[in-house]
DNA sequence: AATTATTTTTAGGCATGGCTAAAAATAAAG
DNA sequence: CTTTATTTTTAGCCATGCCTAAAAATAATT
C-alpha cells in the first residue's frame, strides 16, 4: 500500500531526476513538496523501507525500478484526467492541475483502464506531455535545444540542461521560464548568438545560454 | 476544511439518521464505520466542536444544518460519480461502490457542476436512489420492499437497502438489475420465501433477498 | 589544511485518527 | 430498588506526516 503521500513523493523524485540524473537533493525534493528538509529525510527512509527509492545518508535518492513503476502508473493517471476534464468537463488547461492533482491517487485498474478507453487511448495530455500506456512505456517529450531552433519558428520554455545558480539567474533575471514562448527571430552565424522575442519583447542571448535551455518546438 | 474521514462519518450519521431520528448511538456509528466505539466518541467531539453535529454525553448524535449541507453534498458527488462509472465507464452494478467512496471526496465545485451537466442531470443513482441538485434537494422514490409485494402485483425495479458487495453480486448473478419487472407469483408462508418471473423466467428468492429490495410497484 | 558555510540528519513535539483497557453512566433484570 | 449487563466515555498508546532546533556530515573558502 502506497499513500497519497508517498505517491507525490515518488513522482517529485521521478520529475526532478531528469534534471539530476544523479541522485535528487533532500533539498530540492523539500522544494518540490514545500516542505522541510526534515519531512524528506523522514519520508526518503520510509520510501528506501519499501524498496521504492535507494537512498544513502548524504548522497540524496534515486527512484527505484518498484518506485518508478509506481510514479509512472501515477503520471499516466494525472494526465488521463486531465485530458478528461478538459476533453469532457470544459476545464481550461489552467484549471485542470489542482484537480488532477487529487484524482490521480484514485485506486482502480479498471478505473484508469476504462477511462483510457472512453477518451480514445489518447497519447497526449493538454499540456502536449505523453501519457503513458498501460505498460507504463511513454516516448519523453520531444525537447530541443534552442540552439537549435531555425529563425521563424517558435518554442515553449522546458528546461534547462545547465542548473548552475548563476544560469538559473541570468534566466530569473530576463524573465525566461518555464512555460514561456519563445520565438526566434535571427541567429548570428558570427557567433551563433540569437536575437528572440519574449512577451513581446526582443531580446539578445549569446550562444552559451542557447545551448541551456531545452525548448518543445510547437 | 472538512477531513475525508469526517465527510464519512457525516454521511454516516445521515444515513443512519433515517433509521435513529431520535439520535444516533456511538455503537450505531461505530458498526458503520467498521470502527470502535472509543473512536467514534473522538471524532464526535471533533464534529461537535465545528457545529456539524449536535451531540451531548451518552446521548447520541444528530447532525446540524451545516453537517447536513456537507453530507448531502458528498452523497450527491458519490451518486453523481456511480452514474458515470455505469453510463461511460461501463462498471457493473457491483464495482462502483468502492471507486466512488473514494470519487466522492474530491474537492472541485466546477468539477461537480460539470459532471452533472456532462451526464445530463441524471435524477437517480444507477441503484435507483435520487441524486441531490445543487442546493441539497431531493424527492425520496416512492419505492417499496419487494417482500411486502402482494402475490399478483408487478413492480419495477428501483433500488437496494443493502448495497454490499455480496448482495449487488448475488442481484447480477441472477440478473437482478434496476429497471427490470418482476412479478411476484407465490409467496411461500412457511419460510416468507417468493416465487417471482422475472424476462419470462421463473425465480424463487429467499425473504432475505426480498427484504432488500426495492421495486415501484405498477 | 583549517576554517567557514551549507546541506542533511537526528531528536523531540504536534495533530489526526485509530486502538485497548479501564472507568463511568445508563439500561435491564431480579 | 438494588444488582447486573450494556453502552459510552476516558486515559493512555501507536503510526503517519509534518514541524523546529540542534548536531553531524559534506562542500566551499581562505
Amino acid at each position: 500500500m502506497i499513500s497519497f503521500s508517498e505517491e507525490n513523493y515518488l513522482k517529485a523524485i521521478f520529475h526532478l531526476q531528469r534534471k539530476f540524473p544523479a541522485g535528487v537533493s533532500t533539498n530540492a525534493l523539500a522544494e518540490e513538496m514545500s516542505t522541510k528538509a526534515s519531512s524528506v529525510t523522514d519520508m526518503v527512509k520510509k520510501l528506501s523501507e519499501k524498496d521504492l527509492v535507494n537512498y544513502k545518508k548524504y548522497q540524496g535518492v534515486k527512484i527505484s525500478k518498484k518506485g518508478e513503476k509506481a510514479a509512472v502508473e501515477v503520471v499516466r493517471k494525472h494526465r488521463l484526467w486531465e485530458v478528461f476534464l478538459v476533453e469532457k468537463l470544459n476545464f481550461s488547461w489552467a484549471e485542470v492541475h489542482d484537480v488532477a492533482e487529487q484524482l490521480e491517487h484514485i485506486q482502480s485498474e479498471k478505473l484508469v483502464l476504462e477511462l483510457d478507453k472512453f477518451l480514445g487511448f489518447p497519447r497526449k495530455d493538454p499540456h502536449g506531455d505523453p501519457i503513458p500506456d498501460t505498460h507504463g512505456n511513454f516516448q519523453p517529450l520531444e525537447k530541443v535545444l534552442l540552439a537549435e531552433v531555425e529563425p521563424g519558428q517558435q518554442g515553449l520554455c522546458v528546461g534547462v540542461r545547465d542548473s548552475s545558480r548563476e544560469f538559473l539567474e541570468y534566466l530569473d533575471k530576463n524573465k525566461i521560464a518555464l512555460g514561456k514562448e519563445i520565438e526566434v527571430l535571427e541567429r548570428e552565424e558570427f557567433d551563433q548568438s540569437l536575437l528572440i522575442k519574449l512577451e513581446g519583447e526582443e531580446l539578445h542571448i549569446s550562444n552559451t545560454i542557447a545551448n541551456n535551455l531545452f525548448v518543445k518546438t510547437i
